[in-house]
DNA sequence: CTGAAAGCGCTTACAG
DNA sequence: CTGAAAGCGCTTACAG
C-alpha cells in the first residue's frame, strides 16, 4: 500500500522507523542508532535521518522498543501519599527533569503500608521502567527482593543512605529534629514536647533528633511525646495541642513534625486565647504553603524536596544511561527557618 | 533451553504467554483470549489457564499488548498544575479507580498553557494511551486536532458540556459563582467584590456567575473584580484583600475564586485587625484543607473533585471496553458550605 | 561505520 | 469454541 506520496504505510497509519529510514535511504537500524545518537554513525547519515524524520513526523513507539530492548521509557515513583504536599513536590520536581529527556513517570501510591508497597512495586515493575525511585528506607524483605531481581536501577529519596551500591538523595531526618529542637532550646524554651502524627520512619527520625537535643541539654527529664497515627492534618493539630498542655501543662513549646500540624495548633490557639510565642512556641516541619502566612508565622524546618526530585532524576538518568554516579548518596541538608511563633 | 522444571524459559527470564500456554496444554491464543475474560473460551479452559498462570506468576507485558493491540493500559490524564490541591485529589481520585482496573495514569502537566498543552498531549500520545481524561473546554484547535486524530476515547472534566459525541463530568463553575455570590447576598451583603487570581477560564466563570446574581439583585453599579494573572497563593489573598478595600473602602463582603487566596486573606484581616464577618464577609471555593480550621472557619463552595474523578474514570472505563455510556455528560454540582466568615 | 536476520511477547484477523 | 500464521515497530547481537 502507498500514500499519496508514494511511502509505505502500515495498517496502523503511524509513520514507522522503516518509512524513515525508506526516505533517508538507508536501513532501518541506522535511523534506530542515528535518532538514540548513538556513537557510530557518519555525521552525514545522521543529518539526513534527522532531516526525514523530521519531514515525516516520526514519532519512536514506546511500546515497540520497550519490547524489543526489554526497558521502557518510564520511570517509577513510589511515594506514600499524594494529600501531601511534600510528595507532590517532589513529584513535580521529577517529571519536571525527567519528561524532557524522554521518560514518561508512573506513580505508585503506597499508603505508608508494607504490603501496598509491594503491590505497587508489581503493578509498576511489569511496565519495565528504566527507572525507579522509592521513597524512605523502610521496605520490606519481598519489596527489596523485587526491586534487585527486577535489575531496575534504583534511587531511595528524602533520607540519606550509606549502604555500597546503593543510591540516595535526601537529608538526615534526625539531624533536622535535631536542629529545630536546639533552635528552640536556644531560645530559652525548656518544656518542649514532640507532637507528632502518621509515625513514619522519618517523623521517628525528627523524634530521636528532638530526644537527642533534650538529652543533651540535660533535658532527658522533659522529653514529652504527644503522638497518633493518623494521618496528620490542620485538625489533629489543634487537638494534638490540647492534648500535649493537658498531659504537660507546663509545656512551653511543641515541635510539630510537619506543618499542617503545627499550623493547625496556631489556628487552634488562636481560637483558645493561647499566647504563640509568649506562652508557648510553636515550631513545624518542612515549611509548606501558608506557614509564612499564619499568626504568627510558622517557624519551622525548610526542607528541599525538589531538589531532591531533581537531583534524584538526574542521578537515575546517569544509571540509566550507564554512566558513573559520582557520589551515590546525596545530603542535600535543611534550613531551620526562624519566624514569630518561637 | 530449558530450566529445572524443563519450562522453555526465553532470555530475558520471563514468564510469557507461550509458558502458560504450554503448561495449560493449550494455545498461547487460547491463554490470552481466557486472560482478558474475553467470550468464546470454554469456562474449564479458563480455569486451567487460570490455573497455569497462577502457578507460574505469570505478568502480562503491557509493551507486547501495546504493541501488538495498538493500545496501551496508560490512561493518560492531563491536569494544569500539580500545585493545585484540586487537581491532585482529582487525579488521586481516577488512579484510585483505574489502578485496580489494569490501567496506569501518565500526567501530562499543562501549566494553563495552550502551547504546553499540546506539547503535553504529543507526549502522552505517543504511549498510545487507552484513554485521555482532560481538564476544561478550553483547547486550542491543534490540540482538538490531536485528540480526535488518534481515536483516543476522551472524557473531559470540571465543568460541564453538553456537546453531543462528547464525554464530560463535572459542574458549573457559573452557578456555583452564582450560588455563593447569593448567600452573600441573602445575608444582607451589597458591596461584594470578586476577587481572583490566575483567571483560567473557571475562575472567569465564576466571575461571570458573581455578576449574574449582582445583576438579578439590582446591584449591577456594585460589581466589582479585583483579579491578577499570578498563581494563586495565601499571600496573593493577603494584598487582594488590601487592594480590593484600597480601591472600594466600603466593600462588606469579598468572594474569592479559591481557598488560598480567601484562607490568605482571613489570616491578612486578622493581622490588621479587620473584624470578619462583622466588617468584612469573606468567601472561597474548593473548600480546600484547612478552610474549616482558619479563624474564623472560612465560607466556601465544596467542589465534588474526588467523585469527578472517580465518575470520569467509570466512564472511561466503559468507552474503552466498548460499553455503552448511558449519561455522556455528567454534572456533580456543589455545595455552598456556609461557616462563620459570612 | 553499516546492515540482514531474528526476536521481544503479545493480539488481530482468518480459518475451521 | 479453538488454533496456525502473521505482524505490531522497534533493538539486540552477529557479521563484515
Amino acid at each position: 500500500m502507498a500514500d499519496a506520496e508514494g511511502r509505505r504505510r502500515r495498517a496502523t497509519g503511524r509513520v514507522t522507523l522503516a518509512d524513515v529510514a525508506e526516505a533517508a535511504g538507508v536501513s532501518p537500524i541506522t535511523v534506530s542508532r542515528a535518532l538514540r545518537g548513538e556513537r557510530a554513525v557518519a555525521a552525514e547519515l545522521v543529518e539526513r535521518v534527522r532531516a526525514a524524520a523530521a519531514a515525516l513526523g516520526y514519532v519512536p513507539d514506546p511500546a515497540a522498543r520497550a519490547l524489543a530492548s526489554s526497558r521502557s521509557s518510564h520511570v517509577a515513583v513510589l511515594i506514600p501519599k499524594l494529600s501531601n504536599t511534600l510528595f507532590v513536590d517532589l513529584l513535580d520536581a521529577v517529571q519536571h527533569t525527567l519528561v524532557p529527556a524522554g521518560y514518561q513517570t508512573l506513580i505508585g501510591v503506597t499508603h505508608y503500608d508494607a504490603a501496598e508497597e509491594e503491590a505497587s512495586l508489581r503493578n509498576v515493575l511489569a511496565h519495565r521502567p528504566a527507572g525507579l525511585i522509592v521513597t524512605g528506607s523502610e521496605r520490606s524483605p519481598a519489596a527489596l527482593a523485587l526491586i534487585q531481581g527486577s535489575g531496575v536501577p534504583c534511587v531511595r529519596v528524602m533520607d540519606v543512605g550509606r549502604e555500597p551500591g546503593g543510591y540516595s538523595v535526601g537529608f538526615s531526618q534526625a539531624d533536622a529534629g535535631r536542629a529545630i529542637t536546639q533552635h528552640l532550646l536556644d531560645t530559652g524554651r525548656r518544656r518542649i514536647v514532640y507532637a507528632a502524627a502518621q509515625l513514619d520512619p522519618r517523623t521517628l527520625e525528627r523524634g530521636a533528633g528532638y530526644k537527642a537535643a533534650m538529652q543533651e541539654a540535660g533535658l532527658a527529664s522533659a522529653v514529652h511525646h504527644v503522638t497518633t497515627p493518623e494521618p496528620s492534618s490542620m485538625a489533629l493539630g489543634a487537638s494534638l495541642l490540647v492534648r500535649a498542655l493537658n498531659e504537660a501543662p507546663k509545656t512551653d513549646a511543641i515541635f510539630f513534625c510537619n506543618d499542617d500540624l503545627a499550623q493547625g495548633a496556631l489556628l487552634a490557639a488562636l481560637r483558645l486565647g493561647l499566647a504563640v510565642p509568649r506562652r508557648l512556641a510553636v515550631a513545624g516541619f518542612n515549611d509548606l504553603p501558608g506557614s509564612d502566612q499564619m499568626v504568627p508565622a510558622l517557624t519551622t524546618v525548610a526542607t528541599p524536596r525538589r531538589a531532591i526530585g531533581e537531583e534524584a532524576a538526574q542521578m537515575l538518568l546517569a544509571l540509566m544511561r550507564g554512566q558513573p554516579v559520582p557520589a551515590p548518596h546525596l545530603d542535600l541538608g535543611f534550613q531551620v527557618v526562624r519566624r514569630a511563633s518561637s
